[in-house]
DNA sequence: ATTAAAGTTCGATAACATTCGAACTTTGGT
DNA sequence: ACCAAAGTTCGAATGTTATCGAACTTTAAT
């Protein structure tokens, strides 16, 4: 990945409380795989309800919070969809990996 | 690690013009431990000269390359010693395993 | 002793980020 | 039809970052 796109990632992720919001995201999302023995193919299905769930274990405000999902998304790192009354969003390991080995 | 000192990491990296600068020292480093056959034991001695060579190819002011040195020295990613006239760089592996793991 | 090279520090400026509350939209429940 | 919940968007306030040139310090070379 060139240092550009590289470097958004980085950016996305170096915010503290946007850290905290994607460790929970990510977590989240490889305790699904292990559940649903997806472990190792790569992305979990989404997990449902993040919006709600961010809102309920950070102390932020929802127009705070909306933003760094937009941020995380813009960086590529999420990718959030809503289905009616569900905002599903996904870990985008393309990205993760890119991170990883740029650090190898 | 946690996540404050983790953001800070991924604040350093995080200008596409440092990201560079830390890309360059993290490549040179790890010849040189290729060279030095020290292959895998962590970090190699430290590249010298390398504030002259980061002048030499980087089209930035040399202030603002000593505020990105010293950007990455804050947060944690390297550290730089002055032997006379040397300038010593060398790239703290704690730092960037902290990052591979988060990510894994 | 003078000069040059290698870095650092300072002050300024412009651009960007974080956060909030208020006002809004859309969807679901009653 | 009305209300609540879930999100988004806007505007403002405040703080942080990137970058430069100028002035400085320290070490090496002549």
């Amino acid at each position: 990945m060139e240092a550009t796109r590289l470097a958004k990632v980085f950016k996305a992720l170096s915010n503290e409380r946007r850290l905290e919001l994607f460790r929970l995201i990510y977590s989240q999302c490889r305790q699904e795989e292990v559940r649903s023995q997806k472990d190792g193919k790569g992305c979990c299905e989404g997990i449902e309800k993040a919006f709600t769930m961010a809102c309920g274990c950070m102390d932020l405000s929802r127009s705070t919070i909306s933003h760094h999902f937009k941020e995380l998304q813009n960086a590529g790192l999420i990718t959030c969809t809503r289905q009616r009354q569900t905002f599903i969003c996904q870990v985008n390991e393309e990205y993760v990996e890119a991170v990883r080995s740029f650090l190898s």
